[in-house]
DNA sequence: GTGAAAGCGCTAACAC
DNA sequence: GTGTTAGCGCTTTCAC
């Protein structure tokens, strides 16, 4: 190695203070004479020293590092999710340990959070999608933590959550393509297991009456999904007139599909995806969909963690913060608008 | 806090041992009695003991801890690149501290760079792009750092960097345009600060000839500029034939402007994007692009740090790893192709 | 104002 | 096999 490491003690010895003296001027402490103040400055910046953070937050039993579990950044959302988290984090001061769990469906996190624990990280944002029941186990470890830990999504231990904004963006998807006169509104779904899709179909649910013929399809986020997925409703709902998408993808998905069969978007199909990636804006025609603030949501999660830190809050006090001028919104573009006069 | 943190104090004391037998039994080591290590091994689990890794590291003067500088992760490049970083780090038994840089022209990196050193990572990859001259300083403090750093694209104390990825994926994907016998080939750029997208334009320029006009335009990766530059060009050179797009964004946004101007693709006008993003296949038509292999272009970084890291190697010794059977692919799909018979 | 001593949680080197 | 003594780099008492 080029540059050993500088310590405080070597500092100490050739500025010819104290070790303490030195603690003193590296944390701007009042009570050291100018004089000494600068020459010690001097030598550290000569010396090019820097305090080891290591050794800071052993003795001050706290890290400033937040731990970030999140799953595969191959989605969108995550991927926003975690944009939104490192901006609020490095904003408020925190680092970051970043741990990714990419077989949601066989490692459910645990071992994640054993290392972030061992690692004296102050606080966790656990960004993982719920699926299935992969935060069972989680509940019963919260109330043992002893770091405070916040939730992308709803709380485990949360009994009645909360209408989530994927209910409300799947609600108002379906409500805008009924409103626009389309009269046989289809649904691909995320992977069920995921909560997010649930919510959405749930919400879709809300407007399409259940004397309807059930319209679904699941798919699995992918473009591949989506084009199949219309493939097959065409095939047994042929009057089929428009569909909602459970993300953009496959909204791209079942815009390909359309133009491989000759159906016009929104002529013959009106077509509403989720997300709203910057690409839909792009899409041929471009995609009408639903924005869900997942960057600004990440971020109120995070300062949430933050306060729960400061404070020395207990995990047990649920702290439903905001999130209330956060309602998903409808982008409206080509893909939906039957009446080219105006729009809804 | 519902539970305070045992030590391995705690543990001593309740098992009537002392903290070194407790030592011995978390590090796995030959020298215990299999009956202490049980009664020791039971108080742990009992008493939900883990070992302070903060700590550890300290004493061990290793904290299994790679630092990150990664550029906004809106760009599906550096996205890419994170996840391969972080697979492979996991796989290697490291934690990653990440710190994204987000205003990559006014933030050079430097302040993430101490907080990394300060926190005492192990080791530190680089992955913003290079832009402009952001790496000059750089350089000068490689050579004083005391951890290894790798860099995901050419290392910037590297005289003569071998012909990039980016460069040969250019010429690839002009070569392709010509041999389906486009003959008026423009480019859409990346920001010409990006090191990715001037070396794109130098492979592209290798088939165009010079005595042809210059038909390029400067985009910003997004799909926006890929739909104002073709409009652009195609005012300035109405005979073009073809584009070759720095990255799948632009290049879709390409297919937007043609379809709004009623060009034909591939017929009227070939198109090429760069990097594969998963919806590039999906787009309308299907898009031929380069894959540039970046996930396990970073997966190659990691193994390459981690190996530095082990041995203690020097930052100075260029360590040309690999990266041989990471040519750049083109994949052909249909926006490209003129002749439907049969593929080039 | 400044320094000496103690100790954060743990491991490395010795003793026994 | 097990315990004792140091000490990682730093901050926190508490003297002087």
């Amino acid at each position: 190695m080029s540059t050993k490491k500088v310590t405080i003690k070597q500092v100490a010895q050739e500025a010819a203070v104290s070790i303490q003296t030195v603690s003193r001027v590296i944390n701007d402490r009042p009570d050291v004479a100018d004089s000494t103040r600068r020459s010690v400055q001097a030598v550290i910046d000569r010396l090019g020293y820097q305090p080891n953070a290591i050794a800071r937050s052993l003795i001050r039993k706290r890290s400033h590092t937040l731990g970030v579990v999140a799953a595969d950044l191959a989605l969108y959302g995550p991927m926003r999710g975690l944009s939104g988290i490192e901006q609020e984090s490095t904003y408020l001061g925190y680092s970051l340990i970043l741990r990714l769990v990419n077989q949601l469906d066989t490692d459910n996190g645990e071992q994640a959070l054993s290392d972030l624990l061992a690692r004296q990280v102050d606080g966790i944002v656990w960004a993982i999608p719920e699926i299935d029941d992969n935060r069972v186990w989680l509940r019963d470890r919260i109330d043992h933590l002893s770091i405070p830990i916040v939730f992308l999504g709803p709380s485990p231990n949360d009994a009645s959550p909360p209408i989530s904004a994927s209910q409300i963006g799947g609600r108002m998807a379906a409500a805008h393509l009924r409103t626009q006169g389309y009269q046989h509104i289809g649904l691909i779904t995320g992977p069920l297991a995921f909560l997010a899709a649930r919510d959405r179909q749930r919400g879709w649910q809300e407007i399409v009456s259940d004397s309807e013929p059930t319209r679904i399809f699941n798919g699995d986020w992918s473009a591949a999904s989506g084009e199949y997925g219309l493939k097959q409703l065409l095939q047994q709902y042929p009057q089929l007139d428009a569909v909602y998408a459970s993300n953009d993808q496959m909204a791209l998905g079942v815009l390909l599909a359309a133009h491989q069969l000759g159906r016009r978007v929104p002529e013959d199909l009106g077509v509403v995806g989720t997300d709203n990636i910057p690409e839909s804006a792009y899409f041929w025609p471009p995609l009408t969909t639903i924005q869900l603030h997942m960057i600004e949501r990440s971020r109120q999660a995070v300062r949430e963690l933050s306060g729960k830190i400061e404070t020395g809050q207990d995990n047990r006090t649920t702290s439903q913060t905001g999130n209330i001028n956060l309602e998903p919104k409808l982008i409206i573009r080509h893909s939906s608008v039957l009446d080219h006069g105006r729009d809804q």
